[in-house]
DNA sequence: AGCACGCCGACT
DNA sequence: GTCGGCGTGCTC
C-alpha cells in the first residue's frame, strides 16, 4: 500500500493536497479518480508520503494519462501566484471528457504539405525578425496593418524546422479565421486549433494530440490552450496581447499573458507578445524587465490613413434634427452611400451605464478619490461611486456650467437602426451585436458584408476586431463618451484601444478618401485626441500619469473581491468582516459598495477593492478571507 | 460547490 | 414541544 498526495480538481479545496491510498504505485502527474466527500472527482498525483495518522480513502481508479513535469511546474507556480482555491487551478489541466476507460489514441494527422508563401519583408519586419533572434522574450508593438503576423509566423517556421512545437494564443477566433489561413500558408506542420464553440470531444482530440504526438505542430487557441500537455515547446506567441479575452473570463481569473510568459520560461521557449495597443500595465512591466520592445510602424501597402475628424456634440452648429447623428456624419453617410461604399457605425451598448452627462458642456461628475464617473441611483436620487461608495445628492444643474440639460441614458443599437432606416429608406442596414448575432451566424453575416451588398453596418465591440472590409469608406463612432466614462479604472484605456482598432478598419489601402468620424461631447479629451491622431505615445503618457496619481496598476497590485448574499444586510456584514481582515494586514481597501451589476435573481452582490504595493502581502491577506468571496486578482475591470 | 451540523422563530 | 430557516465549516 502506498500513500500519495493528490491535487483534487474542480473542488473548493482549502488544502493544496489530500492524501489517498493506492495498492499499486502511481506516477507523479498521473490523473486519477478519487472520492472527495460524496462526489467523484479527478485529481493529479503530486508526490508520495508515509502512512498518515488520519484515515484516508483509496484512489478509485487510474487513467492512462500522466501530465508532463512542465504542466506540474506551471500548476505549482499558479498556486503561489494567485490566491485561488487549489482545486480550481488543478482543473485547468484535466482534459475534457476524460474517463478512466479512455485510451491513448491519436488521429494520424493529415498533413498536406503546403506551398509556403514567399515572404517579402518590409524594413520594419526584417528589423523585428532579427531582433527576435537576439532575445528570448520580446514585445512586438506594431501598428495595425504593419504585418506583425508575418514576423511571428516566420519565427514559427524557424522553430518548427528546429523540430519544436509552437503555441499561438489568440483572442476568440470566430471572427478572424484569417490567422488560421496565414498559419496554413506559412507553416509547414500540422495545425491544431481550439476555440470556444468546439465540442468537448473535439477539444479532447487536440489534448490527445499534444499528449501523444512526438512531431512538432502548431497549436492555435485561446488562453485555455496554455494547459495542454505540451512536449518540446520552442515558441509561444500571444497575439493581440491586450485583448480582454486573455484576462476577463470566468474564474479562476488568471492573465493569459503572465501565464504564457511563465510557461515559456518553464519550457525555455521563446516568447513573443504582440499588440498594436499594448496595455499600459503590460508595457510598464516589459520596460521594467528590460524586455526589448520592437516598434513597427511601416505599412507594407500603399495605405491612405483615413481622414479623421472629431465632432463636438455640444456645439449646436454640428447637430442635426436627430439626436444621435451630427450633421457632418449624416453628410458623410450620404456621400459614402452615393460612392457605393460601406459605412460602419460603432456604438458601445455596454455604456448604458447610469452616468449623468451634461449635454451642453459634456461634463461628468467624478469621484474625488477614485477618478471614476459617479453612477446615478434612481431610488435615492444620489450619485454614487460604485468603487468606494462615496455619494452625493444628484443636482438638477450641471456642476460645471449650470445647464439643466442633463443626459441620463444612452441609446442602443436598435434605436440607431430604426432612425437610420427612416433617414436612408433605400439603404441596406445590418445590425451587429451580441443579441442579434449568434456566434455561428457570424461567419455567414461577415461574408454577406464583405460581398458589399450592405450599405450601413451598425455594431458594438464585436466589430472592432480584425475585420477587413474591402468596401469600407466610413467609420463613425456615434458616442465615444459611453466607453470612456464607464466607472472603471481601465475604461479610458479600453476606449483608446477600441477607437484605435475601429479606425484601423478603414484606410487599409483599398481606396483613398476614407473617413473616420468620432462624435463626442468631450472633444478635448486626451484619449479622443490621441486615438484620432493614432498617437500611442501620447496616450501612454496620459494614462500612466493618471494611474500613478490615483494609485492604480501598474503602480499597485489590485484585486476585486465580490460576495453574493440573499440580503444586502448579510452582504454588508460579511464585507465588514473582510475589511477587518484586510486592514489588519495593511491592505488598502476601497468600499465595500454595492457591485455595479448589484442584483440578479434576488441575490445581492457587494464588493471590495483591495490594493497593495506588494503582491505577496496582498496574496497573504486574500488567502485569509472566507471561501465565499470570489476573488479576481489583477482585475482590470472593477465593474 | 454541495452537504451536514447547529441554533432561533411559527406551527399541528 | 418540533419542523425547518440558513449561517458556518469541512471535504484525505
Amino acid at each position: 500500500m502506498t500513500y500519495v498526495e493528490i491535487s483534487v480538481a474542480g473542488q473548493h479545496t482549502k488544502h493544496q493536497y489530500f492524501t489517498y491510498s493506492s495498492n499499486k504505485p502511481l506516477n507523479n502527474g498521473q490523473i486519477v479518480a478519487v472520492m472527495y466527500g460524496k462526489k467523484q472527482a479527478y485529481g493529479i498525483v503530486c508526490g508520495s508520503v508515509k502512512k498518515p495518522t488520519f484515515a484516508v480513502k483509496p484512489v478509485v481508479d487510474v487513467t492512462a494519462f500522466t501530465l508532463p513535469t512542465t504542466s506540474i511546474l506551471l500548476l505549482h507556480w499558479l498556486e503561489q501566484y494567485y490566491p485561488y482555491q487549489y482545486g480550481e487551478l488543478a482543473q485547468l489541466f484535466i482534459p475534457p471528457n476524460i474517463s478512466v476507460n479512455a485510451r491513448k489514441t491519436i488521429q494520424p494527422s493529415t498533413t498536406e504539405q503546403p506551398q509556403l508563401a514567399k515572404l517579402t519583408f518590409t524594413k520594419d519586419q526584417q528589423a523585428a525578425f532579427s531582433k527576435i533572434q537576439e532575445s528570448p522574450h520580446v514585445l512586438l508593438h506594431g501598428d495595425t496593418g504593419t504585418g506583425k503576423t508575418l514576423v511571428f509566423l516566420r519565427e514559427t517556421q524557424k522553430i518548427l524546422n528546429n523540430n519544436q512545437s509552437v503555441l499561438i494564443l489568440t483572442p476568440e477566433i470566430g471572427l478572424t479565421p484569417q490567422l488560421e489561413v496565414s498559419i496554413k500558408q506559412n507553416c509547414n506542420a500540422p495545425l491544431f486549433t481550439t476555440h470556444s464553440q468546439m465540442t468537448p470531444a473535439a477539444r479532447k482530440k487536440v489534448w490527445m494530440q499534444a499528449y501523444a504526438s512526438n512531431r512538432p505542430a502548431v497549436y492555435l487557441g485561446p488562453r485555455s490552450s496554455l494547459f495542454l500537455p505540451f512536449k518540446n515547446l520552442g515558441l509561444i506567441v500571444i497575439d493581440e496581447s491586450h485583448d480582454s479575452s486573455f484576462d476577463n473570463m470566468q474564474s479562476p481569473k488568471y492573465h493569459g499573458l503572465y501565464v504564457a510568459a511563465k510557461l515559456a520560461n518553464i519550457h525555455k521557449a521563446r516568447f513573443i507578445q504582440s499588440s498594436a495597443t499594448p496595455n499600459v500595465t503590460d508595457y510598464v512591466h516589459a520596460v521594467a524587465k528590460k524586455v526589448p520592445i520592437l516598434r513597427m510602424q511601416q505599412m507594407p501597402l500603399k495605405n491612405t490613413p483615413a481622414n479623421g475628424q472629431i465632432i463636438d456634440m455640444t456645439n449646436k452648429d454640428n447637430l442635426s434634427s436627430n439626436q444621435l447623428f451630427s450633421e457632418p456624419l449624416l453628410k458623410a453617410l450620404t456621400s459614402t452611400i452615393q460612392a457605393g461604399k460601406q459605412s460602419l457605425l460603432f456604438l458601445n451598448k455596454r455604456g448604458t451605464a447610469r452616468i449623468v452627462q451634461c449635454a451642453s458642456c459634456g461634463a461628468v461628475k467624478e469621484c474625488p478619490k477614485c477618478n471614476l464617473a459617479l453612477t446615478y441611483h434612481h431610488n435615492t436620487n444620489k450619485l454614487l461611486c460604485h468603487q468606494c461608495n462615496y455619494n452625493e445628492l444628484a443636482q438638477p444643474n450641471c456642476f460645471s456650467c449650470g445647464s439643466t440639460n442633463l443626459l441620463y441614458t444612452s441609446p442602443g443599437t436598435k434605436a440607431v437602426e430604426r432612425d437610420l432606416a427612416k433617414m436612408f429608406p433605400s439603404a441596406k442596414i445590418a445590425r451587429f451585436d451580441i443579441d442579434s448575432t449568434k456566434q455561428e451566424m457570424l461567419a455567414q453575416r461577415i461574408n454577406e458584408i464583405k460581398q458589399g451588398n450592405i450599405d450601413i453596418i451598425v455594431g458594438t465591440q464585436l466589430i472592432t476586431k480584425g475585420l477587413d472590409l474591402p468596401y469600407l469608406g466610413l467609420v463613425g463612432i456615434l458616442n465615444a463618451d459611453t466607453t470612456l466614462q464607464l466607472p472603471d479604472y481601465h475604461a479610458e484605456e479600453r476606449a483608446f484601444q477600441q477607437l484605435y482598432q475601429v479606425s484601423g478598419r478603414v484606410g487599409r489601402g483599398h481606396s483613398a478618401d476614407n473617413k473616420f468620424i468620432i462624435q463626442t461631447r468631450l472633444p478635448e479629451h486626451p484619449v479622443i485626441k490621441s486615438a484620432l491622431a493614432r498617437d500611442w505615445p501620447n496616450f501612454y503618457k496620459y494614462e500612466t500619469s493618471k494611474r500613478k496619481q490615483y494609485n492604480y496598476p501598474p503602480f499597485c497590485y489590485l484585486s476585486l473581491l465580490k460576495i453574493t448574499k440573499k440580503t444586502s444586510a448579510s452582504a454588508q456584514k460579511a464585507s465588514q468582516k473582510a475589511l477587518q481582515v484586510l486592514q489588519q494586514q495593511h491592505i488598502i481597501t476601497l468600499g465595500p459598495s454595492p457591485s455595479f451589476y448589484a442584483t440578479k435573481n434576488g441575490y445581492v452582490t457587494w464588493q471590495i477593492i483591495a490594493k497593495s504595493p506588494h503582491r505577496q502581502q496582498l496574496l497573504t491577506a486574500l488567502r485569509q478571507l472566507s471561501t465565499d468571496w470570489s476573488v479576481d486578482m489583477d482585475a482590470t475591470s472593477t465593474l
